[in-house]
RNA sequence: GCCCCGAUAGCCCAAUGGCAGAGGCAGACGACUUAAAAUCGUCACAGUGUGGGUUCGAGUCCCACUCGGGGCACCA
């Protein structure tokens, strides 16, 4: 045995004995253990871990030990999202092929993850690029498609020129492709979509059922996401015509204030109605259209742009007053949300107001809010008031206004109550090659013919002869072997669909694949979905808050209307780790301020790394690397180790004889410790355990000594606790106080209430709520008694002095608080 | 513009409405040592971003503001 504490021969020794044991299997079949499931966000392999993915699953580490060390039978699994863009473009750029690129990455991945010591249950691996796992994304595509969920259109998509690819909206982040930020583009393209907006009610009113146990940043963002609002549509008929305009609005009780129409100028509607128009209308309609397809997102969004438009020449009539308005075509009115036309009600909205003051179009007040007539002041209001210049609607209020606006309108059948999402369609189509074919066969005849379930997979063909560079059609449509198919239905020619899936699929139903990741026969095995899932704790980064998070939630959503689970959230507890900054800035290479994970762990140990990944603060704030101080941690895990190597005692089950003043010390650290664990306050724990360690030192160097029993105690519930952190230290530890591995099984002491019990305690005397004095009383002082003691306190008696007591508050035996005037 | 989160010592961070300090970093001093390192120990430092309010008592609850971070945003 060692004499010195030596991180590297620790972490060579304990590595191969765990190997042996395997402390974390979860799929023993007599295991009695209850269970948990705890799982971290599967990473995606390119290149080797980073410090990001250190603090992650240091941290979800923290959460599967404790569980493990509580008893529970915890599976803690981790996989690898291996399809991808990020594989595919390194692989072209060295010539490689996508499937060994992401392999040998999965391997340096794997490795690194079993030095830095993860409890993961390495029977339960899996790769999304395997075909046993893609083949059931297709054939949950597949249960989708039959549902209805999974269907085709054409529309203006998000077009990423960079990537040669779809994006969904979700990957659009302020006009710019999440990926390479390069300025998305809009391209009519028909693509495959997932109907999310069938469950938007559900994503959103479903969120309240997580209060409280997800992050409430991740639950705004999530409702910000979807934007559910509530109105009505309201139709609007033409003047010599028989078409009518539609329109959403949350604002019904302004319906008299709409003095124009405003149609998109990329909707069908304006299409239709231009056609109708004028020569001159037609051409300028036309130009106009143009120009707008031109502009993208960036363009588009710019917040102080002028309000564009051309007049139709043609008039609607308004349902309620009857009036007679303009309409307009404009692009501030977005043809794919509500009816892709809105009534024009400038006092009341900003947008409308600019437009008509572009125009000079009639401004008309009908909510009286006290404040200056937007006619004359040019301001919208948009607050609560007093309805006027509205018929009937006059001298309610808005809310009650909207409510008589919809009734009435529903009564003459002019409109209807509605509400709108703001969250779109799943684009899932993805011109690239490395993922999951779509399993669709599209013939001439019989059209979209899905691939029969058990004829699956589709597997990928071989990349070589395959040109991947981006060209903005999928490189599988040159795989002409693997294209050209006969027909399932007619048995004529056809072809196979030649996009492949979104990744996100892939990670949508990941975590049920770990149940049963072997299966050929089921995507997961369902009696192992009631054994384990829902997932009990999620770990991951606040990065994935809307994209993951909301389609996992979908497609549990779906998994549950057709049978194949019972519970319709997926992720029952949600923690995100902050990010690992330097120097108060996220690492990159280019700015460099880049940390290498491999080097700190050469450098300090792979314990004291994740213990300072604990450490640092609450686990959902970032951490400024430059801020917190390895060696210290590893002088702290020194420190604890010596501790265990000083225990002069032999192992016991009977710590009664121990000394009542250290014993009371260990007790009040187990509770203190599973209080801060459970409430994800790692730092706090560690905390306690440094607590824990200093008062142990001090037994053993100027107290009880070496040999006293309770030492002993301290010093292995010291070690119990640090192998949430510390798995190579307090194993060695636990080594050291003669036990056999695994301490990560080992279980906290039962804690002893009666070593809790104080028999006395300080009583502090405030007066007017400061400190003036405090003494020991013992716990059953009464109220009276304690105020006696206060009053006759020399230091009260000065404090007091010549003041006038208005109020005494006794809280027995803690506090006298003395309120004077 | 709307919504959410945060602000405590030189720094990172603790504190069921009840003594502002658990822990750590950096710092000073001491013990051990021929010396240094390592180790062990002792000490100092803020009244909690600002202004109000509730309360016997506020870092903690309420209101307004400042600063920082984040989300949504021509979404009708």
């Amino acid at each position: 045995m060692q004499e010195n504490y030596d991180v590297t021969e620790i972490q060579n020794k304990w590595l191969p004995v765990w190997d042996e044991i395997k402390p974390f299997d979860s799929s023993r079949a007599d295991d009695a253990r209850p269970t948990k499931y705890v799982l971290d966000m599967f990473p995606y392999p390119s290149g080797d871990l980073h410090m990001g993915h250190a603090e992650a699953y240091a941290l979800g580490d923290v959460i599967a030990r404790y569980w493990a060390q509580k008893g529970y039978n915890v599976m803690h699994p981790i996989g690898w999202d291996a399809f991808g863009l990020p594989a595919e473009n390194a692989a072209i750029k060295r010539g490689l092929d996508p499937r060994d690129w992401t392999y040998e990455n999965i391997a340096q991945q794997k490795a690194s993850m079993r030095r830095y010591a993860c409890s993961f249950d390495w029977d339960r691996v899996l790769q999304t690029c395997d075909p046993l796992y893609y083949r059931w994304n297709q054939w949950l595509f597949l249960e989708f498609y039959k549902k209805g969920l999974a269907y085709r259109k054409n529309s203006n998509v998000n077009w990423c020129p960079s990537c040669q690819t779809v994006l969904a909206n979700e990957q659009v982040v302020q006009g710019l492709c999440e990926r390479c930020d390069s300025v998305v583009t809009k391209k009519a393209l028909t693509q495959w979509y997932f109907k999310v907006t069938d469950y938007a009610d559900r994503l959103l009113d479903d969120l309240d059922q997580l209060e409280g146990k997800w992050p409430s940043k991740v639950l705004s963002m999530q409702r910000n996401w979807i934007g559910r609002s509530q109105g009505a549509n309201i139709d609007f008929n033409i003047v010599d015509s028989d078409q009518k305009i539609s329109v959403f609005t949350t604002r019904p009780d302004t319906l008299f204030g709409a003095t124009f129409m405003v149609l998109a100028a990329d909707s069908e509607l304006a299409a239709n109605l231009a056609a109708n128009a004028s020569d001159t209308v037609q051409q300028a309609f036309e130009q106009y259209l143009d120009g707008v397809k031109k502009a993208n997102d960036i363009e588009r969004l710019a917040t102080d742009r002028k309000k564009t438009g051309v007049f139709l020449e043609q008039y609607a009539i308004n349902p309620l007053s009857g009036e007679q308005v303009p309409i307009w075509v404009s692009d501030y009115v977005l043809a794919d949300y509500g009816t892709g036309a809105i009534m024009g009600v400038p006092a009341h909205d900003d947008r409308d107001i600019e437009f008509a003051k572009a125009m000079g179009l009639e401004i008309k007040m009908v909510v009286d809010t006290g404040e200056e007539d937007p006619a004359v002041s040019g301001i919208a209001t948009s607050g609560d008031g007093v309805i006027v210049n509205s018929g009937e609607l006059n001298g309610l209020s808005k809310q009650d206004a909207i409510a008589k606006a919809i009734e009435i309108a529903e009564s003459k059948g002019t409109g209807v109550g509605s509400k709108n999402f703001r969250l779109r369609d799943w684009l899932i189509s993805r011109q690239r090659y490395w993922g999951t074919p779509i399993p669709i066969i599209h013939c001439e005849k019989c059209g979209e013919v899905p691939v029969s379930q058990d004829q699956l997979p589709v597997t990928l063909p071989d990349s070589s002869g395959l040109d991947l560079q981006p060209k903005g059609t999928s490189p599988l449509g040159a795989a002409d072997q693997w294209l050209n198919v006969s027909c399932p239905s007619c048995g004529g020619a056809a072809k196979r669909d030649s996009d492949t899936m979104d990744t996100f699929v892939d990670s949508s139903w990941y975590f049920l694949r770990f149940l049963s990741p072997h299966s050929e026969e089921f995507a997961f095995d369902p009696a192992e979905a009631k054994k384990w899932a829902p997932v009990d704790q999620y770990v991951g980064g606040v990065t994935h808050a809307i994209l993951h998070l909301l389609y996992a939630r979908f497609f549990t959503k779906v998994l549950h209307d057709i049978g194949m689970v019972d519970f319709e959230e997926p992720f029952t507890r949600l923690l995100n780790q902050g990010m690992v900054l330097m120097n108060g800035s996220a690492m990159s290479k280019s700015r460099g301020n880049l940390v290498r994970l491999s080097e700190q762990l050469d450098i300090h140990g792979v314990d004291a790394i994740r213990l300072t990944m604990a450490f640092a603060g609450p686990p959902e704030d970032d951490i400024d690397w430059a801020d917190v101080s390895p060696a210290a941690s590893a002088k702290f895990l020194a420190r604890a180790w010596r501790i265990a190597k000083d225990v002069d005692s032999e192992p016991t089950a009977d710590f009664a004889a121990g000394d009542k003043g250290v014993r009371k010390a260990t007790h009040q650290f187990l509770v203190g410790f599973e209080e801060a664990i459970e409430a994800h306050k790692f730092n706090v724990g560690v905390a306690k355990a440094m607590e824990l360690t200093n008062a142990l030192r001090k037994a053993i160097d100027q107290g009880v000594g070496p040999k006293d029993i309770a030492v002993r105690e301290g010093a292995e519930e010291l070690a119990k606790a640090l192998s949430l952190f510390a798995p190579y230290t307090s194993e060695d530890m636990w080594q050291l106080l003669g036990h056999e591995p695994a301490v990560a099984l080992a279980g906290f002491g039962t804690v002893d209430q009666s070593l809790l019990v104080e028999q006395s305690t300080v009583a502090v005397v405030q007066v007017d709520g400061k400190l003036r004095d405090k003494f020991e009383v013992d716990l059953s002082i009464t109220d009276a008694e304690l105020e006696a003691m206060a009053m006759a306190s020399a230091a009260v008696q000065r404090t007091i002095e010549g003041k006038e007591i208005v109020n005494v508050i006794v809280r027995a035996p803690k506090l006298v608080n003395i309120a004077t005037k």
